[in-house]
DNA sequence: TTGTCCTTACCTACCGTTAATTAATCTGAC
DNA sequence: GTCAGATTAATTAACGGTAGGTAAGGACAA
């Protein structure tokens, strides 16, 4: 045998593997529905590895948490140096989101699942600090195109709270059904639809077609 | 042949006390957070009580569910018939759901952890079907308000799901924020903004504040 | 006597977690 | 270079606890 080099030896690989596992599960069955017998199942590994490499279930959770948020927020935050106006911004947020969203549901669904879970569920960690960084960042937003006069209508913290709402909608429901597209030009059209308005005008500046039929 | 639901029975002490228990865990906790011995002991009954009344923990969570989404569509449906314009109809709902989530925030956590938990999440219940039924009564408000021309900017579809996105997003704000104050002046400048958007003209057809602050 | 409502006592399966131990790898004194 | 010793990484096997669920039967009204 001739001897390539030494394998990568990816440091870590049941750690990796582990993580992997979890998100896959924790995104789809929830916290309390998935048991650490699934998670190593998933990863190939026995079970005191995980306690090996995590303190025990909780911790898992949130090293993955931490790991996918910061992952999340690091690509929309970078938008917001990189653009000018405020309607551009907002486009490519919600671009940004939908590809994400596209291209990693389970990532998505384990933040979602971290803002929108009840009070008490789930383990304790901060989903108020996760939760404040994103709506911050869309408030950030908000004040600079108000002050700018790019925006009207009330103050950024409601119109934070508003384009997330339309935002989020979304992604949950490509979550629910995967079928959905949430492509470029429904981002655009959304934005559109925020700063315009669906009040009757005789040329609408938006034309939105739904990302897919219910039923 | 369907099988048809038994006539409301006169539902018992014991019957009605595990309801009850049973919404005040479930809407704090969920479904797989919350033990039947929690139940029980909420509801100052013995386990089997429980499996007298009910078939399992699922059966007990879907009646639950049947019972409170019905109460609260019904108050929902209401309106429809009772209101003519688009614009005060989705004013009168986002009113009458503020206020119900105000009266009875159990009730509103239990039915959107339903709409908003994750596929494999909870037991097996037609997500589908009760998110539907929500979702058919505002498509059907907007496409009423797009034939008269009360309306534009996108199809029946996408202006229902945008405007849930609004609605829900801050009834879920008040879920994790219980200080959140969602008052009918809030609920009727949400609907302004939604028709009127966010873009800058000079004299706002509305004023937003915020609901809460943040930190 | 029958059907309703509730009790005591118990079952099995699975949960998260750990002890005890071994295999593999690296370190440094000689 | 060699080899004791420490370090790292993984294993087998089980722990106590709790989960959802049940068998069997008693009290009592119709």
């Amino acid at each position: 045998m001739a001897t390539v080099a030494p394998a990568p030896k990816t440091v870590n690989e049941a750690e990796s593997k582990l993580l992997e596992s979890a998100l896959t599960l924790f995104s789809e069955k929830g916290y309390e529905g998935t048991s650490i017998r699934e998670i190593i199942e998933g990863a190939g590994v026995t079970r005191p590895v995980l306690y090996y490499y995590f303190e025990n279930k909780e911790d898992l959770f949130r090293r993955l948490v931490e790991i996918k948020f910061t992952e999340f927020t690091n690509q929309i935050e970078a938008i917001k140096s990189s653009v000018p106006t405020c309607a551009d911004r907002l486009k490519a947020i919600i671009r940004k989101e939908f590809v994400i969203a596209e291209r990693s549901p389970e990532t998505v669904r384990l933040i979602l699942q971290v803002f929108f879970s009840l009070p008490q569920q789930g383990p304790r960690l901060d989903k108020t600090r996760l939760a404040h960084a994103r709506f911050r960042l869309l408030e950030d937003i908000m004040r600079d195109g108000l002050e700018r006069n790019e925006l009207s209508g009330g103050d950024a913290q409601s119109l934070a709270l508003v384009f997330l709402g339309i935002m989020d909608m979304h992604i949950m429901a490509k979550s629910n059904r995967p079928e959905t597209r949430l492509t470029p030009d429904l981002a655009d059209g959304l934005v559109d639809l925020f700063l315009a308005g669906a009040g009757f005008r005789e040329a609408p500046v938006t034309a939105l077609v739904s990302p897919y039929t219910f039923g």
